[in-house]
DNA sequence: GGTATTCATAACCTCTAATTATGAATGGTT
DNA sequence: AACCATTCATAATTAGAGGTTATGAATACC
């Protein structure tokens, strides 16, 4: 097993050809570079230098050693290099997780402003239901994840990022549309197509028609957003979704939202991560991004307005 | 400055995934691995390790650094085999020096054996007059020289290798050819073709004509000795050169050697060296490939001797 | 010839990196 | 479920590697 010191100071006796400068560069007195050499050689059973008036020069053998040295302590730079690089962000891996829709919806315009900033750091965006993602904390596959909060877990911490506003969407020649609100009760006639159990949505839904005491008359569930859009477009019934994955459609007239009666729905979004773990630099600089992109009005406004506002100050500087 | 010593415990700690099994493999103790781990993880200021459970496993940034931490302990392996290599003499370089004549006669037989026992060294042959070959020594140029001990040199020390015979070398038509014994007073009168100053040989002469009171007749003179040779079979005149170089004329009838009156006349041929510094393992080796290759009887006898008997040696072997 | 420089040596000291002993958490087993 | 085994963490202590200071010897320089 080598001895790394010894090889370091060989390095620099052997680079220098002087021992007393050598000590210079280490910061350590000449004897101590004498001894070291000395072990070297006790333990290679080889003479490294030779010694030539005042001064020393390297043998043969030391030559040789010297050439590996030099890749040593070469490497020895590109190692701290690299450290550096992490601990400054200029490299690294960004492990998010989140849901299907929120990937579609709110990540892109998230992972966008992180980008900006941190070009450097790799990132791998996962998706799964609000449940596995918080099993995959738990796994340590992501470091944090973006879902809706349902049930707590021990040791998970969740931050609210995002009220999102729930709408209930229809075709736009629904006989609802238009009216100005309309209660639960109404709701539970009509034929909803719904997003499947464990998402954040049905969560608050099945809420919303328990506390009314009604049954929704379910004909279709499934976890895709975007088929359920379809659907609702083709008249099959209607749905509810959070605000920010129908915008578009909603302003180009493709569907219509139906105003809710005294009750305003709001699924709040939260950041997940595990309270008792360290998280990494990329992790924790994804999390000063999004503290310092909402000032602390995300939550109040919802990731939609939030994008909206910003897309607008953007626009605003642009113009001026 | 990264301390490897770290970073080789961080190594088999990740490469085991477990603290216990890396603590085993370094011949330490559990709680060593994990105070070391965690001086590294403050040195980089990142978390290099998560806890699952009873294990333990890589951050990203572990991950990262383990990749280069394998190199570097891969490479370790190669130095140390480097180490043991030049040790065990099977890399290295033997730096000789010589003059001109005895790198043409004897040395290619002594690297011969040399070779045969120590075929991974490489053979550095430098050639130059007794007095540069001295200075070589002294300057670290070469570790050993084989010349003919003239004066000696504070520091240097010589050792008998070969008393090898001198002959007074003549066309075979010469006049002089087939007396019984010439005197020094008929040699003087001879035209000579003389090795140049500084060498063995005409060190020697000179000092055999002084010890005759005569002055002898040179009629040129030079330090190659085969310009010698091709001299005097030209018959341009006499001259005194080592047996060796000449055997295979002699042999052959194109030069003839004269008897010289009560006189035989050798030269010490002598191996050199610093007597103060220690001598690589090759010139070790090489000294005692000499030693061995003798036993004691290469100074009796002379290299040309010693040739002639080990070549028999080994063809009568042959035979068998 | 005196001075400065360089490496070697010796005695001593400091602090790193071990050790021992023990605890806490987890996972497997009966 | 209780128990045991395993693994990492922590604390207190200790050994010794690797450093310092002081000085000497050899050599080169002016």
């Amino acid at each position: 097993m080598l001895n790394f010191n010894q090889l370091r100071i060989f390095y620099h006796a052997a680079r220098n050809l002087n021992f007393t400068a050598a000590a210079r560069d280490l910061f350590i007195t000449q004897p101590a570079v004498t001894a070291q050499i000395k072990l070297l050689e006790e333990y290679c059973s080889l003479k490294l230098f030779r010694k030539k008036g005042r001064g020393v020069y390297l043998t043969d053998e030391g030559r040789a050693l010297f050439e590996y040295t030099k890749h040593v302590f070469d490497y020895e730079k590109e190692i701290e290099f690299a450290i550096e690089e992490m601990r400054e962000l200029k490299r690294g891996i960004l492990r998010l997780g989140t849901t299907k829709t929120y990937a579609r919806y709110f990540m892109p315009f998230l992972l966008t402003r992180f980008h900006q900033t941190y070009s450097d750091i790799r990132i791998h965006l996962d998706e799964g239901s609000s449940q596995a993602m918080v099993q995959s904390l738990i796994d340590f596959k992501n470091e944090i994840v973006i879902i809706a909060k349902i049930t707590s877990h021990p040791g998970v911490r969740f931050l609210p990022l995002s009220r999102e506003g729930i709408v209930v969407i229809a075709h736009p020649d629904h006989p609802l549309a238009g009216k100005a609100a309309i209660s639960t009760e109404e709701l539970a006639e009509e034929r909803i197509i719904m997003k499947e159990g464990g998402s954040g949505t049905r969560h608050l839904i099945d809420d919303l028609f328990i506390r009314a005491n009604r049954t929704p008359n379910i004909v279709m569930e499934t976890s895709n957003t975007e088929f359920i859009k379809l659907e609702v477009q083709r008249g099959e019934g209607i749905a509810f979704l959070v605000e920010s994955a129908v915008l578009l459609e909603l302003e180009q007239g493709l569907l219509t939202s139906l105003p809710i009666h005294d009750q305003t729905l709001f699924l709040n979004v939260s950041i997940a991560y595990l309270e008792d773990q360290q998280l990494s630099p990329p992790s924790r600089a994804f999390l000063e991004t999004l503290t310092n992109l909402s000032g602390n009005d995300i939550p109040a406004l919802g990731i939609g307005a939030l994008m909206t506002k910003i897309r607008t100050h953007r626009d605003g500087l642009t113009a001026t």
